[in-house]
DNA sequence: TGGGCAGTGATTGTATACGATCTTGTCGGT
DNA sequence: ACCGACAAGATCGTATACAATCACTGCCCA
């Protein structure tokens, strides 16, 4: 099966939907190169689609697009990576603080739900999945905090921190224990904002602590910029 | 003239900053439909291009696209309106902060024609180049910090800004006065970062005290909306 | 007289076609 | 043998063409 959806209707979101999916469970690498026609046959429409899914997800960081070169899944540098964590630092424990005065039993029952999945998926060694999962996480903290734009923003930084482990985290094996995660719950499940917030603060410390963010020892972009002098 | 720009090379890109602007400037009021062949007779290419910039103007938020419908200049509802200022409330400050232990003289300079710029405009009545000289003020603070994501961000959170005073800004006369813009600058040239903080904090509480964020009786968009029932 | 319904024009959605630009491989000169 | 110029192929950029959908008008009928 060359196509991935046979007769299916494929608009742009669905491709940017699978598309984001696969970069966030690391089947395609930072830097892979996303060809137009390519990415067309697989999803059985023309380019015009593609384009505009691409355009998309150029705009949320997770593809560059360099004129008349194509789009390539992004690489973010040192500087943004730690961007990406100073920003989500601002935004995620004042919004774990709001999801604790508003979490209903069902946003609790998700939450938990969500954490049984991901260690699952840990079982399986899935360790992509367990990833997204973890990422889908924090998404769903800021809706539960009924913030959509922060929920938007912070959809583009878990995207851009999936990135930012593929190319610095430091040891394999060792996932984001989840521990932190179910701490968080108990937490929001007693409407306990302080706790709630510093918990957050602390598990975003936690994760920037291990990352590999001192030198650029990962492999260079290009040959050019491996290379030069 | 019928082409805003003849014999010149028009972008996408360079399309998304003439809307961009004309919606700042209140000169393209909320809810305005953009029509693709109108925007694209006036600049003078294909709706190719249209679309392109029409979409990127969506995922900032200054448009809102419906399908089969076309491209409107974004509404805000009272709560997005809230949601727009309660994270730049989560951002600005820290990123004040950073920006004043980072400021060069020039940096100052810059800052300081600014508002110079700001204040001729409001002694010509341009109330709209005002307002939006006194958005990229804050964003160019962020690029002083040198927090290219977090400016990003801003960019969209300003844009937004722009649209939520045109529709509930309570009195028209007296535009933000550039007094704390003012205050900030000696801040960051003191490179007294809590102050800068502070000062920011205020800022962003002085310019939401200045919403009518209560009820809605602005009036309806086109004559439908406001017949309808 | 008022509501439902089909026809028509306008507008957007998607695919295709053509031109521009970059990359790569080859050939001739030095 | 090496370097540069040129040509062919691949890929992207933009315009155009056609299909799908929507809004509106005018008609018909209860």
């Amino acid at each position: 099966m060359s196509t991935v959806t046979d007769s299916r209707i494929v608009t742009a979101e669905e491709i940017v939907v699978q598309l984001t999916e696969a970069v966030h469970e690391h089947r395609i690498q930072p830097g892979a190169k996303l060809r137009e026609d390519e990415v067309g046959d697989i999803f059985g429409v023309s380019r015009t689609l593609v384009r505009q899914a691409l355009r998309a997800m150029e705009h949320s960081g997770l593809v560059r697009i360099e004129r008349n070169k194509g789009a390539f899944v992004a690489k973010p540098t040192l500087k943004e990576a730690r961007e990406v964590f100073e920003a989500r630092a601002l935004l995620e424990p004042s919004t774990a603080r709001a999801a604790a005065a508003r979490a209903t039993p069902q946003d609790i029952a998700l939450l938990e739900q969500h954490i049984i999945d991901e260690h699952a998926a840990l079982e399986r060694a899935e360790a992509g999945l367990a990833l997204k999962l973890s990422g889908d996480f924090h998404v769903a903290i800021a809706r539960i905090a009924d913030q959509e734009t922060i929920e938007q923003f912070l959809r583009q930084l878990v995207s851009r921190s999936s990135l930012v482990i593929a190319l610095y985290w430091r040891r394999r094996n060792a996932l984001c224990e989840s521990n932190a995660h179910h701490a968080l719950v108990d937490a929001l499940r007693n409407g306990d904002g302080d706790t709630a917030e510093d918990l957050m603060k602390g598990h975003l410390l936690d994760l920037l602590s291990q990352l590999d963010l001192r030198e650029q020892v990962r492999g260079p972009v290009s040959l050019k910029d491996a290379l030069k002098k």
